[in-house]
DNA sequence: TAATCCATTTAGAATGATTCTAAAGGGCAT
DNA sequence: ATGCCCTTTAGAATCATTCTAAATGGATTA
């Protein structure tokens, strides 16, 4: 375990975020001012292939990173884009039903509207009339 | 209604794999030589907005797209790659439930081992013994 | 302490999917 | 035929990510 290991490993488990490869370079950066941009990515796989963390793709154009593991889903504001966890009870036994077969892992994420966008969204509206 | 949108469509509808925009530029350029690849991600992009497709992303480094705008469960198969559909009964209520409102849309991926790349690994391990 | 080793880091180049841009084309109403 | 506007085209630009080759660092041994 590197420093540089530790820092980023500590940076995606410090918040809730779902922070990009970006993201977590600037953070990074702020305590190893010398962090290379590849360390991040490198580590990033390292770090997945350990099961401590877990790429999540396909919510941006860039890949966001969890501090766990296990999979989980997203809800994801289509309108400000913050990302927030949930679970569906049995879901495991659900998917490894419907596909017949164990299985490695599973990505869901759910696209809404939260609740201060929705607010926003209905100020927007009366305004308009 | 172009006749190069056309084309990019009946592609996609033409079987049920889940083509990449490389793919279906190489497959409308059989019937259209001349198409520009701009033109199919402008398309692709024009028909997911009219709701006459789904861009699926994250399952390999290039997005792929789905003949049918409604949501529905992907399976792929981490070994070779492919995708099948398959559904989970009131997945809908469930998820509506968990995030506590309604929802846009939802993406669902299992990562699994199909039957044949399964079969291919016990080969391989019979032969290492 | 000095020498060696090997994994990791670094900086920057390379890649590859996607988006952007500016000019050309095509269809439709006038 | 003319003008208009949306679409297409070709290629440049962008941006996240991966690759490469040289430098570094920490541990181990002599």
């Amino acid at each position: 375990m590197t420093k540089q290991r530790a820092v980023i490993l500590e940076v995606i488990r410090s918040d809730m975020c779902h922070h990009t490869a970006d993201e977590i370079f600037t953070l990074a950066k702020e305590r190893l001012p010398g962090i290379s941009r590849a360390t991040v990515y490198n580590n990033l796989k390292a770090l997945e292939a350990a099961k401590l963390i877990r790429r999540i793709t396909g919510d941006s154009l860039s890949d966001r990173y969890d501090n766990s593991y296990i999979p989980h889903g997203h809800m994801i504001c289509g309108e400000c884009g913050v990302v927030r966890d949930f679970n569906i009870k049995n879901l495991d036994k659900m998917l490894s039903d419907a596909i017949g077969s164990d299985f490695d892992s599973y990505e869901l994420k759910v696209r809404y509207l939260c609740d201060a966008c929705t607010e926003k969204a209905r100020k927007t509206e009366c305004a308009n009339l």
